[in-house]
DNA sequence: CATATAATGTTTCCATGTCAACAAAAAATA
DNA sequence: TATTTTTTGTTGACATGGAAACATTATATG
């Protein structure tokens, strides 16, 4: 196996470790939350204005799923709605309580998670932590080329 | 931002990126199946004597899903089911003729992926490359580590 | 200013995944 | 060997996300 796929095998190995070790943790300490639930209040709680398109374009999901997200959640009330006098059409979101309680909780995780991790990072010799990140800065300096090229975005 | 989360944002925008690139080329070559129905086909296409269960746990999800979607891939005649003599409760897979054309068309997009990324592997240092790839080992088994200890799987 | 176009959010239909219960077979155990 | 436990695969109920059609409002254009 050459370099390239075995970068590549391993990426997308760790991705799905991460994404289950996230799921179960978030699962247990947030039960009755959905994934998408908790990253949709994590993203309300930190950003102003929030619109059902801005949360669709963060979540790489369509609008329409998001659209019955929020209903949902203030279903639950754990996030309300509110508009600008000088705009009828954008409805934003802001946290609940409720949401607000939620959301701290989503934070001390993901502190959690930092740590479950760091001992990879800091029994990694500064020297080869910093070729890995400028390694994945190359990539994605490629990658930005490439997309270019493509005249996609 | 410290050495993790460096890390973390690299890898979601990498990620993000090559999704987008792959993305147009999947749908016009592969136009008719689903990510997850290529997954599987690639998968069975790589391995012997795959059933439900290997197949559930290399893609991360449930048996009841793999068990759904192989049920599809038999009806597409894209893998057909077999057993072996000694044993009457696994049920393994393997393409049929329509399933190895698909099979094919995906590795001929895969290797087009790769020559397109090939530059940044050839303009790397070989030591440094090791490095990254020594780097994603020790993540991953740490993750595996922490999968186990969680009872997960 | 009037009209066309774009943006925004919602809903319906549909596909697919999870969960949990289940049956059958294999493996472990007494 | 007989019994219990585990493994394997399937199914039905349910939840959720995508696609597309739609109504409403804002923005661009003439």
């Amino acid at each position: 196996m050459d370099a390239q796929q075995q970068f590549r095998t391993s990426l997308t190995t760790l991705l799905d470790k991460i994404t289950l070790l996230s799921k179960s943790q978030l699962e247990t300490q947030l039960k009755g939350f959905k994934p998408a639930e908790v990253h949709t209040i994590e993203f309300i709680g930190k950003h102003q204005d929030v619109n059902v398109t801005k949360i669709a374009d963060a979540m790489f999901v369509t609008r329409g799923a998001v659209s019955k997200l929020t209903k949902r959640l203030m279903a639950r009330e754990l996030i309300e709605r509110y508009q600008k006098p000088d705009n009828k059409k954008e409805i934003y979101f802001r946290l609940t309580p409720q949401g607000r309680g939620v959301f701290l909780t989503h934070e001390q995780l993901d502190q959690e998670f930092q740590q479950r991790d760091q001992p990879v990072f800091d029994q990694t010799d500064p020297v080869q932590l910093q070729t890995v990140l400028a390694f994945l800065d190359r990539y994605n300096q490629h990658l930005d080329h490439e997309i270019e090229q493509h005249h996609l975005q």
